[in-house]
DNA sequence: CGCTGGATGGTCT
DNA sequence: GACCATCCAGCGC
């Protein structure tokens, strides 16, 4: 995807704040991600390229899909070689009826096991295409405010400010601890 | 509200 | 054998 290629993985993670993200005719904003680097210990490339992680060492703009606990997935947008943004939240708007009959239970997109629940992401959707038949991202047309936090459910480098939300969304995985937006 | 523990399986030490 | 980029139900306040 042109717009998205080659961006940083912290900056693509804000710019991703208020897009629109689209999985075969299911989608909404995006209203949380988060970023994770090459050379962060809590990204799953830190330690190289294996099996599992292969697609973040692969094109930009493509997905990479990994099982989370052994029973949920989590959508990412690859950045650059080794870094992508985590989807953790979204404001559906588009096949809701789909969505709910995937999870009955609401709510829909609100973290990031629910999400790809909602949207029916699968295992083989690991380097799918954000410009391809299935996915689709189109970015926001102005920079909204954002939430800035510390990311969520790792174990290291916790300090680091890389999880983003959409300032005023209904449906955040979780509360940011900083009340005021970031711009 | 908040906290705790179970489900469940691949990956890595 | 430990560790998870999670979710949900159950319990106590």
């Amino acid at each position: 995807m042109q717009q998205i290629a080659g961006l940083d993985a912290v900056v693509l993670a804000r710019r991703l704040i208020g897009a629109r993200l689209t999985v075969r005719g299911a989608g909404g904003t995006i209203i949380e991600t988060e970023a994770y680097a090459p050379d962060d210990p809590a990204s799953h490339s830190h330690r190289g390229p294996t099996p599992r992680n292969a697609s973040m060492f692969g094109p930009a703009g493509h997905a990479y899909v990994y099982r989370s606990y052994g029973i949920h997935l989590c959508l990412n947008v690859v950045a650059t070689p080794g870094a992508a943004v985590l989807i953790r939240a979204l404001d559906p708007d588009t096949g809701l009826d789909l969505m709910r009959a995937r999870r009955p239970a609401p709510p829909l997109c609100s973290g990031p096991g629910r999400l790809t629940q909602a949207l029916d992401i699968r295992p083989d959707d690991d380097g799918a295409a954000f410009d391809g038949p299935d996915f689709g991202i189109v970015l926001a047309a102005a920079v909204p405010d954002l939430l800035v936090g510390p990311r969520i459910g790792i174990s290291r480098a916790q300090d680091l400010p890389w999880r983003f939300g959409l300032a005023g969304a209904a449906g955040l995985s979780r509360p940011f601890p900083r009340a005021r937006p970031d711009r």
